[in-house]
DNA sequence: CGCACCATGTAAATAGTTACATGATTCC
DNA sequence: GGAATCATGTAACTATTTACATGGTGCG
């Protein structure tokens, strides 16, 4: 399982508190494995348990106190073990892929606005990492490893969005082209 | 949800057993949704409960009985209706980006080996989704709209293994990269 | 006042994985 | 004889999602 892996990578890059934490999994962690704040919660309080995190109390005026987590050094043994095991590529889920095929079993042109709606926030998610891109990254040959590792993911990020947004191009044009030349030839010449 | 829409559009494609569910799940279909015998089973009876699809027992001999599921009046109606629903872009999750960013805790060249087999099992695969299409689309433009709508979905599929060989293959040059100019100036000029 | 943001949680339900079980046939 | 394939399942566990709950601050 790799949801107590981020935390700690999040955590050991920059302290933070649950709450941060799930912002950042909205954000960069995200990009590549998604959790919601009840989930953190849960996992950051078995990982205190297991010693791989240590949190602080800190009292806020105007904001109520909150609990800054860091990653300790048995965490750090911990990721490094887990570095070392081999783990399996993704498993994909592609819900949008389903509805592709299912489309053969409709009317094909009610999809168009959904991968047109799909095609829209992909487009403005490589807006996003391309301005994140030239805010944190903007000499390359300046960097550190860790920040070299990040900046690695991030282009991953970006392939894989420019990917998609070419993909959702050709199911539109697909779609588009539906129902033309030999599908179901029920209306002959006249 | 979308296995049991994924079920769904597999048995109205081709109606079959839940073991050859399970092992379309480890070809085609689970190209963009995975799942295993043991789930596929227990959905198949919440669906067999709900009517979307029936199953008649067929005795073999030499072989166990099996029973063979189609997809139901009911059952396409289901599907049609979650197509006119509209779903969330993906969540990722992608466990080898977390390493690759972990890896600034550790000796960041332990990890080149495990991007190697994973870059191998994505040429492997990229390869069998070729070899797939050209023996089931050998001629694109004599296809009706289902086979439309698969031949894009495998498109999507080959342009993602594509994608990603090209990451990893700027992940090991990042790798092997690192540990150079900038970072941890420890070693000065003798 | 209502909404958004900060901050942390509980509870319940659903989904998904892992381990185990059974039993026949075919291939090496 | 042992392994792989066909075929279907139960049980236990872990992970994830969804809904609900609380309460303060700052902005328009």
């Amino acid at each position: 399982m790799a949801l107590e892996h981020a935390i700690l990578v999040s955590l050991l890059e920059q302290p933070g508190s649950g709450y941060e934490l799930a912002r950042r999994f909205d954000r960069s962690i995200g990009r590549f494995w998604t959790a919601t704040h009840q989930q953190i919660y849960r996992v950051l309080r078995r990982m205190e348990a297991d010693g791989w995190v240590a949190g602080q109390e800190i009292a806020q005026d105007g904001r109520p106190d909150k609990k800054v987590w860091s990653g300790t050094a048995a965490g750090r043994r911990a990721l490094v073990d887990w570095l070392h095991e081999p783990v399996e590529p993704e498993t994909v889920r592609h819900e949008l892929a389903v509805k592709i095929r299912a489309a053969a079993f409709d009317d094909p042109s009610a999809l168009v606005p959904e991968v047109e709606r799909h095609r829209a926030e992909h487009a403005a998610l490589l807006e996003r990492y391309l301005v994140g891109e030239r805010r944190d990254f903007p000499d390359p040959a300046a960097l550190d490893d860790q920040q070299r590792l990040q900046h690695v993911v991030l282009r991953g990020g970006i392939e894989y969005e420019r990917m998609i947004l070419a993909w959702l191009d050709d199911v539109l044009a697909t779609l588009h082209r539906l129902g033309t030349p030999p599908p179901t030839p029920s209306t002959p010449g006249t």
